[in-house]
DNA sequence: CTTTAGCACTCCAACCATGAGAGTGCTAAC
DNA sequence: GTTAGCACTCTCATGGTTGGAGTGCTAAAG
């Protein structure tokens, strides 16, 4: 939750912190700006309308707040919401039935490890009415777990890696002149032998040694090396995969009717690098993390909010998951699911290595 | 191109041709509707523009024109767009340039065949500037090629099935009780000379064999019934995936700008299920499908028009390759990218047969 | 019989003025 | 310190007006 702070050193009193409290929670919940008389009707605040004037007066000053224009109600600025969130991030909890049925969600895919961030991204997309955003635990360097060779014709193999962590990658490999699917097993078992629980870098070592022995066979070698690059390619990627999941939630939200503020959005979502460069940023952090609107360094991203949180297990395998939704969201209920499915994210990826 | 017609039986004199060829390629263009003294200015028609409005005036009489209001130039209908369609589709050809770009992307990444339809995607997406889409080529009905058993912790360990079409699928499944590597190895063993080449259909009838024996290990079992099962979902989902890619490129057009319309859009391509339920319709066709606004069933898909072409072996593997953008596009420029990309698609399909 | 010039007509889109309403800030009284 | 009252500001919706684009028709020309 922890994030340096410019404006807000001073703590707020009592009914100022109730005000804007007040203001952010009607402006979820209407989307227009708020208006003195408005709190007053429904909020118990005790206080008449021009005492809520005066608060809402200083708070503006104080940066929390802001006008469209001079006769219009008041609208939270992003440091408002800062406030707002850190106030309550602590007390944040999810309700239990909504608890109930997340776990249940989960219940449902326990071994296909593939899908399970695209569950988590699923699962907080129908939670909060955002989009869910989740990348897969990707270890921190890869080793090599086991390697196949699969004839799939006469002329092509299909090299299967299997990496430590579970994840498999696959690629095609030409075969000259006719191997058969023996000559390939043996291939295959040289290749275990010498690489299994190897790391890309002790592989690629190993590489440039058997590089120069002649008596190899071609292939073995051309392997050797698609393996190399295959491991290399992995651990590089900053983060494998950004999936997203009901971004027509996000879109459904009045403030980007007009689609322009909504292109620039998806411009970002669409570029995965983005979001992949916020996981190194995270993985200090310990719990929730909270970007609002331009604390965000991209210029796309200053209508949307992000809720993140790390998951996995550091040193070894680290994934995201998270919330991304407009800058008036719903933040204690998107904080609350995102720190639920980043603990129940966790215990899986536990489950894993345990 | 061949799809059924109830209007256009009577076909068009050169100068209606003509005409309605102008104003869509200018439609196609401007995004407003075109009136007649337009055409005049910049289309060599011979003719002033009174003749014209009496043409279009036929045209629109004939259902392939239409107006927004009584004072306003015309606008194609989806009529129209099929008759301009099926008057130039056969004399299609993509550039040589853009062939040769084409193509050089496709060099890049000749190996990776689980990348092959990202690639058709984006390609597709950066040439026609619209929404580009594509799915793997999915066997009809699979057949095991390979099972691998690795332990990735104490306990648990990675179920990895490649398929005899190259799909590779992995699960994790939990060990009870200390099994070691050797121990998987020969399970593997057994399991592969058990089930591989078989189908789906005659692997659980061999599951349901093994399940009567009870000096079976418990694991052995277990996977052999997950195994099952892969295979099952994996020939029941009618497609296995939907890629796109480029969906900005259809949120920039101006008929987009309000989101409402967009909206609608996204929702079709976020549920996979409606592309996924195009291709058994595809699959006889010879040639590239087109089909235009309210021609496409869901009326959600009223305003995009689809270009679509199947690739792969019938009988083996098919997928789709295609355009997604607004009825107003440029229909020579997607049918020909389309058309050249699902014949490398092919060539890269048979490359993987042969 | 076909083409074209001319013209009246239609309808949209942009512009401006107006007024109601919402909400503020300030002042003075409590 | 709080509140009632009030003048003031600004937006937004409404309605009337105008200019222009583009049509359809008619009558003349080819």
């Amino acid at each position: 939750m922890a994030r340096s702070q410019e404006h807000s050193a001073r703590p707020l009193d009592a009914r100022s912190q109730a005000v804007l409290r007040a203001v952010i929670e009607e402006y979820v919940r209407s989307a227009e700006p708020v208006g003195s008389q408005t709190l007053v009707d429904r909020y118990r605040l005790g206080v008449s309308s021009a005492t809520i004037r005066n608060v809402m007066a200083d708070l503006e000053e104080a940066g929390y707040l802001t006008h469209p224009h001079t006769s219009a109600g008041r609208v939270p600025t992003d440091t408002g919401y800062r406030m707002y969130i850190e106030s309550i991030a602590p007390r944040i909890n999810l309700a239990p039935v909504e608890r109930l049925m997340i776990r249940h969600q989960f219940g449902q895919v326990e071994f296909a490890s593939e899908q399970w961030f695209r569950l988590a991204a699923a699962t907080i997309a129908g939670a909060t009415h955002a989009a869910g955003l989740a990348t897969p635990a990707k270890p921190r360097a890869c080793k090599l777990r086991h390697v196949d060779l699969v004839a799939t014709s006469a002329h092509t193999a299909s090299l299967v890696v299997v990496l430590a962590e579970g994840s498999v990658k696959q690629e095609l490999i030409p075969l000259e002149d006719g191997y058969d699917q023996l000559e390939l097993d043996d291939i295959a078992r040289l290749l275990n032998n010498d690489f299994a629980g190897k790391s890309a870098r002790q592989v690629a070592t190993r590489v440039e040694a058997l590089s120069g022995e002649p008596e190899l066979p071609v292939l073995m070698l051309r392997a050797a090396q698609r393996i190399e690059r295959m491991m290399r390619e992995f651990d590089a990627a900053a983060v494998e995969d950004v999936f997203s999941d009901g971004l027509l939630n996000v879109m459904e939200a009045p403030e980007f009717s007009q689609s322009e503020k909504l292109r620039r959005v998806f411009a970002v979502l669409q570029n995965r690098d983005y979001l992949g460069s916020l996981v190194p940023r995270l993985a200090s952090a310990q719990d929730v993390q909270v970007l609002i609107g331009a604390e965000n360094d991209a210029t796309e991203m200053q209508d949307v909010s992000l809720v993140l949180a790390t998951y996995g297990q550091p040193g070894r395998a680290m994934g995201v998951v998270g919330v991304l939704g407009p800058t008036r969201m719903s933040y204690p209920h998107a904080i609350g699911t995102v720190r639920f499915v980043s603990s129940l994210m966790n215990e899986l990826v536990e489950q894993l290595y345990r």
